[in-house]
Parts: structure tokens; C-alpha cells; sequence
DNA sequence: TTGCCTTATGACATCGGTGTCATTTTTGAC
DNA sequence: GTCAAAAATGACACCGATGTCATAAGGCAA
């Protein structure tokens, strides 16, 4: 492989000019330059970033743990692979970026983290990324970590950076603005209640409610228990039931995700009831598969999983590059919603909307 | 950050000793092992690459090129992103080895391959792995490279080494089982002609049938154009209309794709004609999705889009590792049928089985 | 204890860049 | 043409490991 020295001695000048032409530092003659540039062509000569990692103590790497890339790709999640969302944000952010992003798959496997750090370390990463797969608490031993780290789509006890979706804002987003449609009976078939996203949705759900001096009538909200291994035929059944049957029956569902509506609109209409006219249904993550497939189409929100990524990549390289703290509380980013078809307006004046 | 000389000196022996500890080398004695084991402990030392890459001249890193961090997650691609299974494949394999995998995303975009190998090759890398998204064919500079190189899912037209997946293999394994269910007339509704697979898949099906002693009957074999962007509604109504009004009519109808066999179903059900009592369908991907979903059930081939990933990473990392060359002619790699419900056997002999 | 062989350890140079500082060349005003 | 200031270039050390070779320590027989 040529070096510095091949070249200097090609172009006739020191190692350090081929240096200053490399880095293009100021005050190289244009002649002095051209002559180097031609010297580097000639030989093909490419710098060694090991060599200038060391002298320079700084390797412009940026590590990412993940397991996006080792997911069941074949078996869709129900949430749709937000990590492998985040990554591309990520990926995005860096690709225009001077920083080389590296990124280590967990393989599925929380243990190997530290192993995984362990050898970010010995690359001398100069930031570390975690993204998780679903919005949860971690605990990620940092006891070695001299570099700013950021979390992605979790957090942790010990305050460190993170970018989280916004699922409460989210959510009151979508209710405040379904009551601003007219609708006063809103029912909510959350998601399992062993999620985070569950009770900070719910808490969106009730401030929507209170901003607008609806009470909260919690027999209107129940589990839709939409976890992927159980059968949640029944429960999503005897559920509806229970909303149908009531003396104040809702106007409109919200669901905790996509493919719970996606099942709603199944019992509907083999109870003969027709969305939206005799009931509005909205869903959560915008899953277009199902949320553009269905007829009506789905109103629904869509969880901001790309930008999380972005957000989380650009403050990570402010941090490293401008020395920028990061921000030690957690950043939240909200979504957007989706207004489709599969909720009515029941006021005369706005027609249905576009995103919002 | 602490050095190899900071070490030397808490356990009073030289950065040498250090060095031979932190590689195992044999002649250190126990007493000065753990000596130094618990100065590394004490300072948190952890060994610099960047030093240890310069002198001994090998990064440990090899690179791998590919879109499938940047796809359309959303709309889900007919053929189910083969190259993020094939990058899954790789990374399994260099999970358990002591090379680091150090993946580059092109962003879609194939005039950015040039940059990424550019910084691969600061980075030293010992090998490098192109993954394309679909089988085809591909011409990537690589003028300055030294190191090995090995293609997946594409080829190129000056012998670099390359894994493929054997489409031809599969549809001639796909066609003859369905001969020996006792089939005779099948009819294939083909790819897009433009794409790779299609004239190769073709190949197998004339084989199979030549095999048997069964006539090529270009009426039964026609395109479906399952082209994503294309409405191939029309196209494929109209093929299933000639077929069925073939003074001798298929048996059996084997599509291009899952997709195309999914809409299929479609046409049949509307027909009035059911699956697999009057006609049998199969498919091609065994995209689960849908050949799981559909009732009956999808008889379906599935490329070995993991399988090809592990392979190539496993003759990379011998070519590497052990000085083994690469197999300079293309290696492909046939997949499995998956047998199911929506074919019937012909024969009474043989009843449906498992997978092959 | 001596001498010889094996084993364990250390001194030193080196990998390929770049930071620091010295030196040379150029520029431009007089 | 002279000279000071600015610009361009080079000499040299250094980053943190490890390979090479020399040397010290330990083991064992005589």
C-alpha cells in the first residue's frame, strides 16, 4: 500500500506538504497542490485512518448498537419495525456527514451489548448510539463510556440523552382534534397495559377529554390486548360488544394500533355496521399497509420514528463536533395524524381534512 | 485515555509483557498474567485498533456495500427485501467471528459507491461484499482495490466472485414435483421479461418439463407482468381468461411471484373456479405474508436469501482468514418448495407433503 | 556451585500520518 | 535593490501498539 512518503517522493516536496495538500490546509501553493494531487492520483495513493486516528486521537466514528437487522422480517411486527425506521433517520443523518457511523447488530441478544461497546471502544468511537425496538426502559453499563451516548426509542434511571415518540402528545393530538369533529362519546381500546406507550397514550386520551370538559367514562376504555401471540379474537370481541351495547354507545373507536383496527373493521362489519356513518374508527402508527389498504381508508397516527432517528443523529454530532451538550432530559417528538375516510365529521363545517 | 504504557507501569513490567498478555502469547507466567490483568482491570484499559491496525498492518474490518438500510419500509416490495435477508445472513456469520463487519449504505443511490469504497479503503478494509437488492447485473470500480471482493445477488461481467440464487434450479424443482403429482399441463405466468430471473426461470420450467417428456407449450406461458408501478390488473385477468378458455386447459398455474398468485386468487374466486379441486396455483418467495395468509395455503418456492448472505460471508471470511481464493465462477444457491394446500395431487399415491 | 538450556522479559525500532516549530521563499513597500 | 512581514515548506518528534532481537531469570544435571 503507498504512503505519504511515496508520494512526497513523487511529487518532490515532504511528507507534511502531501499532508497539508490532503487536508487542504491553507498556504499551499496551487502549483505545489497540483503537483501532490498528481503524485496521489498516479500512485492511487489512500491515506491510512489508523495512522491518523493515532496521531490525531480522534477516529470520526460514531458507533450504533441495534437490533433492527436481526429481526423476523418474514412475520411483520405489529408496530412495523420502528427501529429499522430509526436506523434509516440515522443512517441518513451520517451519510452526509463526515463521521462514519458503524453499526453493531445485538442479534437479538441484550447480553451482548457490553461485548459490543467493548469493541466500539477499542475503535475509540467518538459517540455511541442505542436505538431499542420498541419504546422501553433500558440499563446499559456505561462505566467505561468517556464519549456523549444517546438513546433512541428508550431510556434509562440515570438520566442518560434520549429521543422518545411522543405517544401521549400523539394521542390527545388525535382525540382533541376528533372532538373538534364533533364526536363527545370517544371509546379506547388500548394497547396491552405491560407497554409503555399504554398509560402515557391513555394519559393524552384523558387530557384531550379534559381540555374539551368531556369526563372520562371509563367504560368506554378497555384493553384491546392486541399483543401478537394471543389470540385477541375474543377480547377484541366481547369488547365491541360492550361498547355497542351501551346506553350512550361511542361515535367513534380509537385503537392502539393499526392492526387492531384492522380486525375491528372485520367485527363491524359482520355486525352489520358501517364505518364511518354508524362509527368512526381511528388506529395508531400508521402501518400503511393496512391504513391505505382498508376500506374506508384509516385515519391514524403516524409515530415519527425516521425523525426520532434524525433528531438523535444530528444532536449527537453537534455534541461531538461543537462540543454541544446534550440535552439531559428527554427529547420527545410527536407525529402526525392521518385523516382518512374511517372517521366522519358529524359537525357540518369542516370537511375532512389532509394530514395535519 | 489509558495506554498500554500506563498499564506497564501500575504493574511494574513492561509494555511488552502488557502486549503479550493482551494476546495471549504463551512464556508469560501466571504471576505477571495476572499482575497485569488486574493493572488493565484497575485503569480500564482497553487496546487501541487504530495503534495495533498501523503496525501489524491488518484492520481486522471488512465492508460490506448495500441499499437495504434505506428501502421504503412502508410499502412492502413484491419480492420481500431479499438484500436486508441477505445482510442478516452476513451478519450472523460475522457475529461469530473476529472480524468486524462495517456495513455502508448507499442511500439508493449507486453513483455513491464509489465514495464508500473510497472510505472503506482509508479504513483498510480486508474484503469487501456488495449486496444488491435484486438479482442482476451490476459493474462497480474497482481499480485500487487490493483486497478480495464478492458479489451477492448480482454478477458482473469481468468474473468478480459472486453468489447467486438459483432461480432456474428452483423452478425446475418447483415444475418437476408438480409432474410427479401427476400434472401435465402447466401453465407458468411469468415475470416481467426485464428482470434476471425470468428467462432463468423459464429454463427450469422447460427443463422440468423436457424431463418428463412433456411438450413446451408457449400458449400456457405468458407474462404477468407483476411489475410493482404497473396496473396489471388487466394483464393478468386477460392471461387467466386464455388459459381457461384452452381447448386443453392447465392443471396447474405456477406465477411469478407470490403477489401475482395472491391476485390470482382473486380472479379464481370470482370465476367461480376453486383452488386446488379445479386448479392448482403456486407461487414464487414464499413471501409468508402471503402464502400463509391465503386460503388454501400457497405452495410456494423460497429463494435462500439468508442462506446466500451466510455463504458469502463464510467464503469471504476463508478467502480471508486462510488464503483461500474465491470461487471465480458464480455460486448459486437453489432454495426450497414449500408444499401446501392450494395443489392437488393428481395421483393417489402421493399425498401432500411437507417441505422438500 | 557451575554450566547449559529453556523460559520469561525488556529495549528499541517501526507502522503512517500530523502537530510544532524552524527555516526558506515570496511578496510588497520603500 | 533592500528589508521586513507574510507565506510556504520542511525537519523532527510523537501517537500506541507490536515484531525483532537481546538479555535476564529460572531449572536441572553434573
Amino acid at each position: 500500500m503507498t504512503t505519504i512518503y511515496d508520494v512526497a517522493k513523487e511529487a518532490g516536496v515532504s511528507p507534511k506538504t502531501v499532508s497539508r495538500v490532503i487536508n487542504r490546509d491553507s498556504n499551499v501553493r496551487a502549483k505545489t497542490t497540483e503537483l501532490v494531487a498528481a503524485a496521489i492520483k498516479k500512485l492511487g495513493y489512500v491515506p491510512s485512518n489508523a495512522a491518523r486516528m493515532m496521531r490525531s486521537n480522534r477516529s470520526g466514528i460514531v458507533g450504533m448498537i441495534t437490533g433492527a437487522l436481526s429481526h423476523n422480517l418474514d412475520y411483520q411486527q405489529p408496530t412495523g419495525l420502528p427501529d429499522l425506521h430509526i436506523v434509516q433517520g440515522i443512517q441518513q443523518v451520517f451519510s452526509e456527514s463526515v463521521k462514519t457511523l458503524m453499526i453493531a447488530d445485538t442479534g437479538g441478544a441484550a447480553e451482548s451489548i457490553d461485548r459490543l461497546i467493548d469493541q466500539f471502544l477499542q475503535y475509540r468511537v467518538e459517540a455511541l448510539i442505542y436505538v431499542a425496538d420498541y419504546h422501553q426502559q433500558v440499563s446499559i453499563a456505561q462505566s467505561r463510556l468517556e464519549c456523549p451516548m444517546i438513546l433512541v426509542n428508550c431510556y434509562d434511571t440515570v438520566g442518560t440523552p434520549t429521543v422518545l415518540p411522543d405517544d401521549e402528545a400523539c394521542q390527545h393530538s388525535l382525540v382533541s382534534e376528533l372532538i373538534a369533529k364533533g364526536h363527545r362519546r370517544i371509546a379506547y381500546l388500548t394497547l396491552n397495559e405491560t407497554m409503555e406507550a399504554t398509560p402515557l397514550r391513555l394519559k393524552g386520551y384523558r387530557r384531550a377529554l379534559n381540555d374539551a370538559d368531556i369526563a372520562y367514562d371509563p367504560d368506554i376504555v378497555m384493553s384491546g390486548n392486541s399483543e401478537i401471540h394471543f389470540d385477541d379474537g375474543p377480547r377484541l370481541h366481547e369488547a365491541l360488544d360492550r361498547l355497542l351495547s351501551h346506553s350512550l354507545p361511542p361515535s367513534v373507536i380509537c385503537c392502539g394500533n393499526d392492526e387492531m383496527a384492522l380486525r375491528l373493521y372485520g367485527l363491524l362489519r359482520s355486525r352489520g355496521v358501517s364505518i364511518p356513518s354508524d362509527i368512526g374508527v381511528a388506529g395508531f402508527d400508521n402501518y400503511q399497509r393496512i391504513s391505505e389498504t382498508l376500506y374506508p381508508q384509516l385515519t391514524t397516527v403516524e409515530l415519527p420514528y425516521t425523525a426520532m432517528g434524525r433528531l438523535a443523529a444530528t444532536s449527537l454530532l453537534a455534541a461531538v463536533e461543537e462540543a454541544k451538550p446534550l440535552n439531559s432530559d428527554p427529547v420527545r417528538l410527536a407525529g402526525s395524524t392521518f385523516w382518512r375516510q374511517s372517521v366522519a365529521s358529524l359537525t357540518t363545517s369542516s370537511a375532512s381534512k389532509g394530514e395535519l
